[in-house]
DNA sequence: AAATTATAGTTACGAATGTAACTATATCAA
DNA sequence: TTGATATAGTTACATTCGTAACTATAATTT
């Protein structure tokens, strides 16, 4: 006898569902807060974790495509909170750096960020939570 | 000392990535095989497993907001993969109901998602695709 | 029963998105 | 060296999306 399908036992389908739900509780708050898009949160935070990189970098580490990068960064830079500076061997380059201002708000997340794992670990318990990012890490590297 | 935020630990990140990568693998299937969006197959599984219904009906099991409904169910519509019938007793109400196509292009996405998910537990291992499932289940329900 | 409120679903419109084309610069190959 | 190819990043354009407004109908209140 054939298996049957169901959906919300599907795991793209699953995923995306608690992907979205998990997401929009934190996406309220930097929307709220700063009225920050997605992606300009994951500029932010990937140029206050990683320090100053290009936007190719920036790229291939929030998984972003580049015109988004790029309009996130301009987006960004439009409230000074990063800046810009060429490289001088290499003219097609910008590395680009946050901002004592953009530090500050990435500080600010950082902390809301935290607090919100927090809250996801204190529902899940500490084992499920550590489980639950171990086994999305190996689907990840699928 | 004050944790350390990090991005690619940070659960929404996590699940987002993770999400965007298992659901593009089978979104590939139904985007080659019959150019059909996320929303429409979404739409169309529901329908398909669950019969006839409503559009809000549809909204509330697939999670899709009523406007992106109602623009599937339209373009599914013009597929002649569904048919809608409207209420007698309240004529706001229209029931969406697969056509024998439809039936037809659902079932062979079912089997093509059961193989899909099928090569996601194979390369997790039963044990750790189970507890996945239930994790997310968990989540979700917070 | 008439006026008010609620529900189902669609549509209009501005914002966000992805693809592809483009500019500028650098590297490689002949 | 110069012609071809590759890379960094931006911009144009068509598509998709979400919010809010709208139409139609039903239910509720007065």
């Amino acid at each position: 006898m054939t298996e049957k399908f169901d959906l919300h036992g599907f795991l793209p389908f699953l995923l995306h569902h608690t992907s979205e739900k998990v997401s929009l509780g934190f996406a309220d708050i930097y929307r709220d807060r700063y009225k920050m898009t997605r992606s300009e949160w994951r500029v932010l935070a990937t140029l206050g974790q990683y320090g100053a990189q290009t936007a190719t970098d920036i790229g291939i580490r929030t998984g972003l495509h580049k015109t988004k990068v790029s309009r996130a960064v301009h987006s960004i830079e439009t409230r000074r909170w990063l800046k810009r500076r060429q490289d001088e061997n290499d003219r097609r380059i910008h590395l680009i750096e946050l901002t004592r201002q953009g530090e500050s708000a990435f500080l600010s997340l950082c902390q809301a960020g935290i607090a919100y794992n927090q809250k996801v670990r204190d529902f899940l318990g500490d084992k499920d939570f550590e489980a639950l990012t171990t086994l999305l890490g190996k689907l990840n590297s699928m």
